[in-house]
DNA sequence: CTGCCTGCAAATAATTTGCAAAGTA
DNA sequence: TACTTTGCAAATTATTTGCAGGCAG
């Protein structure tokens, strides 16, 4: 978390309560979570607290490397604690959600790197997003098929 | 596209002239298209083309596998001609899509099965979407880099 | 102090719904 | 004929913008 407001001032960003709020939220929070819902657990710490504000405070952090974007088909975007350490920032890896809990895993070895040449294409980016059940859910639900 | 028209029968669907028009429109597309991108290139053949009509046309399209969805950040949802054959309809593959020209390949092979278990998560599914620049683009605005 | 941050209200823009008319099987 | 499909208009809902006041550096 002092790694995120570190991340933060060194964009030349403002490290405001806000701000630190919604790193505090993400990071205690292992799962993705909507603007709305920001918002939501928000208003326990600010009365006044508008979605504009989310908004673009979560595409700031988003920005500057403290959350990352789930991609997805539905209506409502979301974003999730980016979990990367200051050493392995660049170092590429993906995200494993649980269907359960929306606790996030991270999946370090990837075989699409850039650059590489795959059936004809030459690979630029790519979103890879894994849902499954984690440990804790597996346990607790029972561990069928 | 004769597949396509098929497929929707056996679902239980009419084929409509604006299914065929749409199967017609994103099997010559080699890319995926939006709501509005659809209503645009149907006005040629349709005067009246609602966006109605069309959302519910791509989900129903989607639901039995004529399209697929495809997963992005972005504000505005897409869809893209899922070119599966019957036999391989199962199967599992993904798609990469030209980040010049938006041509969809096919990439076959995948690592993350189903049941397989990655840092304590039991997989259930995943979305594995590559950017990249195809052959003839590649060709096209040279291969630099 | 200066310029970024925030809230609010209002504007955009995408998607969905309801219903009557039209078309397929 | 029976039931699905379509268009249109209107409703919903997510996201963005403008601006004035507030706060971090």
């Amino acid at each position: 978390m002092q790694d995120s407001f570190e991340r933060i001032r060194r964009s030349g960003l403002k490290l405001t309560p806000r701000r630190k709020a919604m790193v505090a939220l993400f990071s205690g929070h292992d799962g993705p979570l909507s603007p709305r819902e920001v918002q939501c657990r928000l208003k326990n710490d600010f009365k006044q607290c508008g979605l504009p504000g989310i908004y673009r405070n979560l595409e700031t952090l988003a920005d500057c490397g403290v959350l990352f974007r789930v991609v997805s088909f539905g209506r409502e975007r979301s974003y999730a604690f980016s979990r990367m350490t200051e050493e392995n920032a660049q170092g590429h890896h993906h995200h494993i959600i649980c269907v359960s809990c929306g606790r996030v895993g991270q999946v370090d070895d990837c075989r699409y790197h850039e650059g590489m040449t795959i059936g004809g294409f030459r690979i630029v980016d790519h979103v890879l997003q894994i849902r499954g059940v984690c440990e804790t859910c597996t346990e607790t639900k029972g561990a069928h098929s």
